[in-house]
DNA sequence: AGCACGCCGACT
DNA sequence: GTCGGCGTGCTC
């Protein structure tokens, strides 16, 4: 056994620690428990070695795992993500690894020997000692001391419990080294567990013993067809006292203990795979995907195919195949796309074999899937971006479904594209992987034009069924004719009236949330703003709700730090009272279409009533059953939903973005309005969108209108191309933030001056600058954007930038590197 | 990131 | 004189 192993351990340093490994005997990719400072961590042992560290290495405390949690393949991704992100190994396994759950940490308390004189100085002389402290506090502080007076170390919970002292107090104590602080740590096998009665082994076949009554006979022939037992509240059914099992079990005729839930196989019977009915653009589509498959090998795919063309049943016929090839599959989906429905259909063509990783789970539910996936149970792995994780063995092929969704970019370190690393796994597993999407990105797009990609195409809708037609409203033009501001358009209204008449179902997109998004003082023009981040604060209306005598939640709301507060009466920097509240979301969506259609059945769908789970699959069967027939919503309505009843979209200011300085505002815009545009006409009935527009002459606008993917990357590459933007370069953000702004000025025009002198060939450098987002949570913020042709230039001057930031004093904490940034907010 | 050590102002 | 503020620096 190698005398070292490298920990990689859950700090944000970049790099690994080295530890002797005495008597233990690590495998790479095992959780270890180590000392670390005055703490115990656990890590994930990265390399085994003799290679002596310039310090002393500590010795491990204890191995957790027998066998390697990752294999070498995941552990060479991790690298990959740890090297092109530039984030921490440590962090980057924190991400890819479930199983922080297993590990219980505490910190403990222990008396000092100054805490032991302090103790009994106190016992003599009461509490005339001379202190900042309360009387409450002096008494508190010895009634802690006196506690651990024994030598036991104990939680913070239970001082607090059972002194009352506060966390601020044994801080104090700490520091006056009365105290010491310790951290235990203890692996813990976070998987459900089910209490389950078994025949004990040594009983054999022969339990028709003379002395058992009928009631114990039951349980035991009951007992007797079952090799794993049977769980307690099951045995429960046999209608048989309680008693009798306790009675079996002193005769040492059974047995009671805590199994793994998953051994229980749950009342989903494993069914013969459903085939799939497919089209043949879908059949040809699906021969693609599955020639790869067993061609095997490292074989990149885009899968561009219209909304409502059935890319969903190519995916699900695609990983059958591979199931039954023996070759595990992985399905990403964005965010919110892993919809009950999805998960019904799922469940209904793979039974126990799924495993569903979504960001409802706790994390005990997300580590016992986890296992599931390890023990090869589950060989089909369904999930958002970490999902890309699942330690599955035998990949052959990935899908990634809606590619071009921004959920897909992690906004905290390890700042990783799932898309992207999926595509690193794929050669790295040597498997097909197939990025699907109506409106494929324009890094993807590119790809396939470069022939990096093989480019598959669904040009129609199942069923021979027709694009919906898609009508703009210029709402300039809408001004002039009617004179006043109106949130919805005439054609809207009317369309909308003719589609509730003939009994069929309406969905209105707005695309923000709250009632009004501004909140401007017509005396002084102040926008009321959130007192932590530059951002207007959305006026959310007060709502009746069931057990509330008078309305509640009437607030203003920062969306992005979620700070509230009441409405001002007065304006805050005047004290006009002319406070004018101007923009409207989809709360008062929803008024004006109650107001309009009294007797419509409206519903709403954003994220203040769509909080769990639940809150969607209720709306949407709601929606299914008829019982809404008018659903007005954020982009959360744009989002896959195969609502078959709908036949007119309405799209109301979809379109703002495009007055923004971001150079993906475009493609965002197209995106969207061709998703929601793809939510009409699903069913037997052909569909209708109405569009109202402020820039109705926009390409975005026009070539979404024509359903015209390919015209509208034509024009978008032509202007990156232009621009040097992706896919022409490799892009990088760099944020500076600070609390004090002038410190952060200095570090912007420090590094910007760095970057000026430097002058690298293949980099440019834009800023530093204003954030388009100038502050969030009381956080001033500066950044500066990179571009390169060449990915190898610009991951060198970004190790640099780094390195001159920590040499100008910069404290990593500051400073954020986003490679890829995908919102340059 | 924590969390120590270490050097300066407010209070007894 | 002490307590306690949070600036610098290290973690195998």
């Amino acid at each position: 056994m190698p005398a070292f192993c490298d920990v990689a351990l859950p700090v944000p340093l970049d790099r690994v620690f080295t530890y002797a490994t005495g008597d233990h005997t690590p495998q790479v990719g095992v959780r270890v428990l180590v000392p670390f400072r005055n703490e115990k961590l656990s890590g994930i042992v990265m390399r085994l070695h003799d290679d002596p560290p310039p310090v002393d290495a500590k010795p491990l405390i204890m191995v957790m795992d027998e066998q390697s949690l990752l294999s070498p393949q995941l552990l060479d991704l991790a690298r990959w993500i740890s090297q092109y992100y530039l984030a921490p190994i440590g962090e980057v396994l924190r991400a890819m690894l479930p199983l922080m759950a297993e590990v219980r940490r505490q910190v403990l308390f222990r008396i000092t020997d100054a805490g032991r004189e302090a103790l009994f100085a106190g016992a003599q002389q009461g509490s005339s000692r001379r202190s900042r402290l309360t009387a409450q506090e002096q008494d508190q502080e010895y009634a802690v001391l006196n506690y651990l007076e024994s030598g036991e170390a104990a939680r913070a919970a239970t001082l607090r419990s059972k002194t009352g002292a506060s966390a601020d107090l044994l801080r104090g104590m700490l520091r006056k080294r009365w105290l010491a602080r310790e951290t235990a740590a203890e692996a813990r096998p976070a998987r459900r567990t089910v209490r389950v009665a078994r025949l004990a082994q040594s009983l054999g076949g022969e339990f028709r013993l003379p002395r058992l009554n009928a009631n114990q006979q039951t349980i035991l022939a009951a007992l007797a067809g079952t090799a794993l037992g049977i769980p307690i509240p099951q045995l429960r059914e046999l209608e048989v006292p309680d008693s009798t099992l306790g009675t079996l079990v002193r005769r040492g005729l059974v047995i009671i203990e805590d199994q793994p839930a998953d051994f229980i196989v749950s009342a989903l019977p494993l069914r013969e795979h459903p085939a799939f009915t497919l089209n043949a653009a879908q059949q040809k589509a699906l021969a693609r995907i599955t020639d790869a498959v067993d061609e095997g090998g490292f074989r990149p795919h885009l899968l561009h195919g219209v909304t409502g063309s059935g890319k969903t049943a190519v995916y699900l016929a695609a990983m059958q195949h591979a199931l039954q090839r023996g070759k595990s599959s992985i399905l990403l989906v964005p965010e919110i796309g892993l919809t009950p429905q999805m998960a019904a259909q799922l469940h209904r063509t793979f039974g126990q074999e799924v495993a569903l990783l979504h960001s409802a789970l706790l994390p005990e539910e997300r580590a016992e899937q986890w296992h599931r996936i390890r023990r090869r149970e589950a060989r089909v792995v369904v999930g958002t971006r970490s999902a890309i994780f699942a330690p599955v063995e035998d990949l052959g092929l990935i899908l990634v479904d809606e590619e071009h969704d921004g959920s897909y970019k992690q906004e905290s370190t390890p700042r990783y594209h799932a898309r992207d690393v999926a595509v690193i796994r794929a050669k790295l597993a040597g498997a097909t992987i197939v990025m699907g999407s109506a409106t494929p990105s324009l890094e993807s797009w590119h790809n396939a034009a470069e022939g990096k990609y093989a480019r598959i195409e669904l040009h129609d809708r199942v069923h021979q069924r027709p694009m919906p037609e898609v009508e703009l409203i210029d709402m300039r033009r809408e001004f002039q004719e009617t004179g006043a501001e109106q949130l919805f358009s005439r054609k809207l209204i009317d369309e909308t009236q003719a589609t509730l008449e003939r009994g069929e179902q309406a969905i209105v997109l707005l695309n923000r949330r709250g009632y009004s998004f501004v909140v401007l003082c017509r005396a002084c023009g102040e926008k009321l703003q959130c007192e932590n981040c530059s951002i207007s604060l959305t006026y959310h209306k007060a709502v009746l709700a069931p057990d509330e005598p008078a309305p509640v939640g009437q607030r203003l709301e920062c969306h992005y730090c979620g700070y509230k507060r009441p409405i001002p009466k007065l304006c805050p920097k005047c004290g006009s009272e002319h406070l004018y509240f101007l923009g409207a979301g989809s709360q008062q969506g929803e008024e004006r279409l109650q107001e309009i259609f009294p007797s419509a059945r409206i519903g709403r769908m954003d994220r203040d009533t769509v909080r769990g789970r639940h809150d969607m699959e209720r709306l949407l069967a709601k929606l299914h059953a008829g019982e809404i027939n008018l659903l007005v919503g954020t982009q959360m309505i744009a989002k896959g939903h195969d609502i078959h009843g709908v036949t007119l979209v309405g799209v109301v200011g979809a379109d703002h973005a495009l007055g923004l300085p971001d150079f993906r505002a475009a493609e965002r815009t197209f995106q969207l309005l061709t998703q929601v545009a793809g939510r009409a006409g699903r069913g037997e009935l052909p569909g209708k969108v109405i569009v109202q527009t402020y820039y109705p002459e926009h390409y975005a606008i026009e070539c979404a209108q024509r359903h015209d993917f390919h015209g509208f990357a034509q024009r978008e590459m032509k202007y990156r191309r232009w621009m040097r933007y992706p896919p022409f370069a490799a892009i990088t953000n760099i944020v500076l933030q600070s609390e004090d702004f002038a410190q952060l000025t200095a570090w912007a025009s420090a590094l910007g001056r760095w970057f000026a002198s430097a002058e690298f060939e293949d980099v440019r450098v834009l800023g530093p600058a204003t954030a388009p987002i100038a502050r969030i949570k009381r956080m001033h913020r500066m950044h500066l954007l990179l571009k390169s042709q060449s990915r190898q230039s610009l991951q060198r001057v970004l190790r640099l930038a780094r390195y001159h930031a920590e040499e100008l004093g910069i404290p990593p904490r500051n400073l954020t590197i986003d490679v890829d940034a995908v919102h340059l907010m």
